[in-house]
DNA sequence: TATGAATGAGCCTTCATTCAT
DNA sequence: CATGAATGAAGGCTCATTCAT
């Protein structure tokens, strides 16, 4: 895929210090907006912990949202890998790839879990991180809604549901879930107690026959 | 249960007057939290609108967190009122329970978006806050775990379901729905429609049999 | 000695209840200065300490700082009380009248250290209050001229010194001392300790001669 | 004895530009603490007076205290001038030395009696500002009875006396006058006389013999 | 590009005093 | 006389962002 259109939105540093530079910046911003949350973050503390002068921030971001992005864009791939939300290989039983999918999907939250506080914080505050994580919930949305269809087109899921809404409703239920217990510290349970919950709750909801319908 | 134990803390207005200071003071916060979210609003503004001098509002609240905590307070019978979460009368069929529950909670969450969205703002920012929060939620999630237990003992529910777990699950999910589709107006359906979708879910991911089992 | 001429300043109050409450706030008035230094009691505290309304401390002082000189008066006895500051019975030697009076002073300080720590607050802060403690300043300073003047008379003190002088700077540093080791907590000693040094100082600065010039 | 651990905690600044904005702050500093005394002084008027925006007071100092103790450093040298405290070169008649030191203090103290008219209300009402008086005076102490001592190995003065004691005793006395004086304008004098008076003072109470025991 | 000092609007909170009842 | 609610001016401090060097 190749450099996507809004890569002109900030250009990238051509020297090879700036890039060193730019590197050092969203390192730092990373730290220290998962040590502060997006609220607290100072842009000076993000500079200092660069090593670099506080007015450098300013040369490779607009702003202290545009920095907040420029991380979670660096976490966009692990974020959005394929086990954490795509149903995996489409041979796997649904019930295999449901339970790879959210286990993937638990453990990359649970390990930047500092982020995504910061992450929850910034969306009920900044407009444009609103919208970026309400798009990052649809590619996941859009993501599963495939897979569900494509089960259904197998016979291994009630033909009644809306995908679409299915797909959104269980990913609501995965993300709040994950919030309550790695960021509030909620209902304490282990990774794999919490993967099981959530499985069993899609395969229920989505009437899953337990075994592919080979059966005559 | 009593009024909670720290509600010793703010002494009630000895006079007439004061209980109606107060009561425009809880008012105007009200419509202030609504229309700024929980950062933007301003004390002043509070004062201003409820039409009493920027000292007073601290006769009444020792900081603007309290005041949000008293908006709460007022709204927590609409909140926990009994349609809202309770599976409503024992005779219903649970489906029909379910159905009314998850329509009151999102006829609340709508009509209250402007407050809701102050309050996960506010959970994200203040811990006390966050804290009446999960409190609230941990409320939520014995009252449906109670109902989907006592479904189970009838063998209307699966019976290997832990009550809990899938009660803070579901909860989940409806509560993160509602923020989804009221507070950043993603998704748009009408509430009817929202409210099959959840209840699928909720009958799915239960298990529940469609009627009960009539076996002797 | 009858009543001052400016009691009418503060017309006492007429009825038994109000002698009552007057008395019940200067009370509390000491306690709270005591405990909080001038600038930091509240006048609210004061009356709710004195069981009375926040309005009616304004029954009874017009202001915040006369009820600190309110208080100020009714120590005023124990302050410049005989011993505390005059030179005792003419009989004595002048070495034990100084000690007398020294000791007498110390003690009234140390006991009312609180408030005298509050009064020195007070006095740079409210000109009024400066006003009375230089007035009280000078009151001592008169009284010890007169006996340090009688001592000349009497061939015990040296006659070349300049009685209000002395008096001046003896009274400083008696009660500057005070003030370090009671207020301050410097130079911890026992109030003997305390005592014989600032006679000592007293009698070597007067010139003191060791026994009345009755031996030829 | 280099300077205190703590100068650390307020880095110098940088740049040329910054070391003249510094120096212009405390400049404006004085004079406004000075004018209004250090309750009154707002640190808006000296970021005003500095010619600088109102944020650019918190580049160089956390707060108005440290601005404060910014001042009184660049005075430490002034107050602490060997002329204001020691008994100057050791050949020099006691009294001579006390004379000198008595008088280069009482200059320095009228020079600044604005500031240390502020002084007093800020140690009254600063911990930190509080201690670091009690150390201020400390030092002067110890090195009075280190004089005081050595006038005593010489046999110019009362041996029986604690050196300690009747330091921190005549420097209470002299600073206390001196506040007297210069600050709250009571009991004019002249300079002159009131050098005499203090000096003479000191060598009373030191019993000060008026010239060297010539005995072999 | 880097530096780091400068900017300045913005808001919460206190509390002595007043006043309607 | 008592009550207790209402008043409202005042100011310290933060920090994202800009800009002169």
């Amino acid at each position: 895929m190749p450099p996507a259109a809004d890569a002109a939105v900030a250009p990238p540093p051509r020297s090879a210090r700036g890039q060193r530079t730019r590197a050092a910046l969203v390192a730092a911003a990373r730290s220290v907006f998962e040590r502060e949350g997006y609220l607290d973050a100072r842009t000076t503390d993000i500079a200092r912990e660069a090593g670099v002068a506080a007015g450098s921030f300013y040369t490779y971001f607009p702003d202290k949202q545009a920095a907040f992005a420029a991380v979670l864009e660096s976490l966009q791939d692990e974020l959005l890998a394929p086990g954490a939300a795509a149903p995996g290989p489409r041979e796997q039983h649904p019930l295999a790839a449901i339970r790879a999918g959210n286990r993937a999907y638990l453990e990359a939250y649970r390990r930047n879990a500092g982020l995504m506080a910061a992450m929850e914080q910034a969306a009920l505050v900044d407009d444009r991180l609103r919208a970026a994580r309400l798009e990052r919930a649809r590619t996941f949305a859009e993501r599963h809604a495939r897979a569900i269809a494509r089960w259904q087109a197998a016979g291994l899921v009630d033909p009644d549901l809306d995908p679409r809404g299915a797909a959104v409703a269980l990913d609501a239920m995965v993300s709040r879930l994950a919030e309550h217990v790695f960021v509030h510290g909620a209902e304490r349970t282990s990774l794999d107690d919490l993967t099981e919950l959530v499985t069993r709750m899609w395969a229920g909801a989505l009437g899953l026959t337990p075994s592919p319908r080979k059966e005559p």
